[in-house]
DNA sequence: TGCGAATATTAGATATAACGTATATTAGGT
DNA sequence: ACCTAATATACGTTATATCTAATATTCGCA
């Protein structure tokens, strides 16, 4: 078996996560997958949801897609989305929960 | 007292966890972040850590710095930078504890 | 087969990111 | 005052992201 560097290793973990997180840095996917992570939607929902042209729209799922994140499920003409990948559902639910423990000014008594 | 449009809220709420996830969503920064989440360290080090030019680091730094996600102390003509934010600190915890818990292809048996 | 609805893809414009090279700043030592 | 070390900034280049407008695909239906 191979000897992996420390340094390299800790570049490819890195690496990884970095690709992971520029899926979610991004305000509108983040919009689509709050509403995903609450079940399938389909791309007309998520036009209506984000208010973005379908275009845009399509294109932001495709990178999802790209990057692993969701999958789709065909009924008919219309297309479901869902989240397909533990990590981006679990660094997603952090951030729902790192979100919520926020002070909005006033919260500590 | 303003009431919120719940969409507003969320596009809100989406938008500063968006420009969060960009100071993260770079390999480089997230090994400095790594570092950096053992404690303070001078540019030199994660100079000498990452391999990047001088220059990159200091610029990575700088991206960070006005994100908030790190501050500096200086002594001398060493400035030691640390990790200034809750959020960011937390999002990264999370994002190590996901990493820790992924099967790298064996783990469930 | 021809049409409309839902979605995807392509092309092009503009913005932003990341890096290297070169230069500026700032503090300490001689 | 001068020199060096440690870091920051400016600038130019190349790559990537995101959006709009236009076009293509795909499915169900008359």
């Amino acid at each position: 078996m191979k000897h992996t560097d420390p340094i390299d290793d800790l570049r490819a973990n890195a690496d990884r996560m970095a690709a992971i997180l520029r899926l979610l840095a991004n305000r509108e996917r983040l919009i689509m997958l709050c509403r995903l992570s609450a079940g399938e939607a389909s791309v007309n929902e998520l036009v209506e949801l984000t208010g973005l042209a379908q275009s845009a729209v399509s294109q932001h799922l495709g990178v999802l897609r790209d990057g692993g994140a969701v999958a789709v499920r065909a009924d008919a003409q219309t297309r479901y989305y869902r989240i397909a990948d533990d990590m981006v559902r679990s660094i997603f639910d952090a951030l729902c929960e790192a979100c919520g423990e926020q002070s909005p000014a006033g919260t500590t008594p």
